[in-house]
DNA sequence: GTGGTCTAGACCACA
DNA sequence: GTGGTCTAGACCACG
């Protein structure tokens, strides 16, 4: 991996973001141990300390915990990884329904274009 | 305006997607003149060349036409305006799915969710 | 093959143009790999932005397809080089018809003087 | 008029050649006077020197004669004007052949293919 | 290696 | 002024 950030998030947020979506896609499961720092710096082709800030806001978040001289590892915490991917959700839903009010999709229409994507592909 | 581009498209891409929307929008009418290439260039701080090759494919896709010395103007074509329409459609309800899968939510989710956010507007 | 082109036509087309005679005389057998772009620039004494636009338009108009990272493949499709083989002949009629007009030779005469000219070869 | 010439033929055959056809069209009435070789190289974007070799080259073809301090004028002699309308038509319609050649036109199409051309301008 | 995109800057034709 | 073409050179993604 290297180097592919949007310009409107800080990228230590981007990087919380994608350990999220890992963890529930359970490329992360819990209680595994992340990278380290140092690694992971490397794998995402950022400065180490951008990681650490992201590290420490997911201990802030209860998604992980640090153990000294260990590493860091995710928190086994359904409810909590249940509402963040509530929020995250809710996001993705409002910037979809942007882009469809944006090129003049009225609301009543995209339930039903969503609907007929979804059965167009079974 | 200024530079804010996603990394993912190529820039002219994405030029010519917001010069449809414009249109769709009713911000370009037709047939309105769109801005001189050098004025668009400077407007979305990009490089001439890329204003031009947008422009380009824009004629390409019949949705404006230029007039050599005089400048790039929308044609009127509703037909074909819709048919963009329901393509840029696809490409983000595409998109969304995509990004809803990623974060685990299952496809019979989704339509309840898109529904519960709607009507939380009202 | 070094720098050789019509003043008229812009040399991008003039080099779709050739690969289109070159796959009409087999030369360029499908599916076959064209030179790469870096290749036919030195080839033709010509930046590789403008072979670059030339593989393009050619992409556009369904004879070659470009496999990144590949190279860029002749598409077998004999229905279609028939028709840009009719376009073609089309053009080259035109100006011969316009060049002849141009000299003071009337229709009625040209059949007859490219009669003459066929037979004179046998 | 201004620098707009093959890379094929030399500058002042092509001057030849232009003023030929001018004199075939009626433009160049005989016995007119053509433009001073000054005024000719201003209005050809050229150097005098090389419009002096046309008309040298004019004056040896028969098709024009100096006069001492009064300019150069073209010569009424229709049976040569009509020699070279025939080689210029003969190298014409030689180009067309081998164009339509490369295209892969057989010489039994070529003709049925100009018919076509001609009759459908009715 | 491949093709694809972008910038910087030039020159052209047309009006 | 306008759009259209071309060069030179850079960086990117893909394989």
């Amino acid at each position: 991996m290297s180097k592919e950030f949007q310009s409107s998030k800080p990228i230590y947020m981007q990087i919380v973001d994608q350990v999220v979506i890992d963890i529930l896609q359970g490329k992360q499961k819990s209680p595994e141990k992340l990278p380290s720092v140092r690694d992971m710096a490397v794998k995402m082709g950022v400065n180490p300390n951008t990681i650490q800030r992201a590290y420490g806001e997911l201990e802030r978040m209860n998604v992980v915990e640090t153990r000294r001289g260990q590493g860091t590892f995710v928190i086994e915490n359904n409810a909590l990884l249940e509402d963040i991917k509530l929020s995250l959700q809710e996001e993705i839903i409002e910037d979809f329904i942007n882009k469809m009010n944006k090129i003049g999709v009225k609301q009543t229409e995209i339930i039903t274009q969503v609907h007929h994507f979804l059965n167009r592909g079974i």
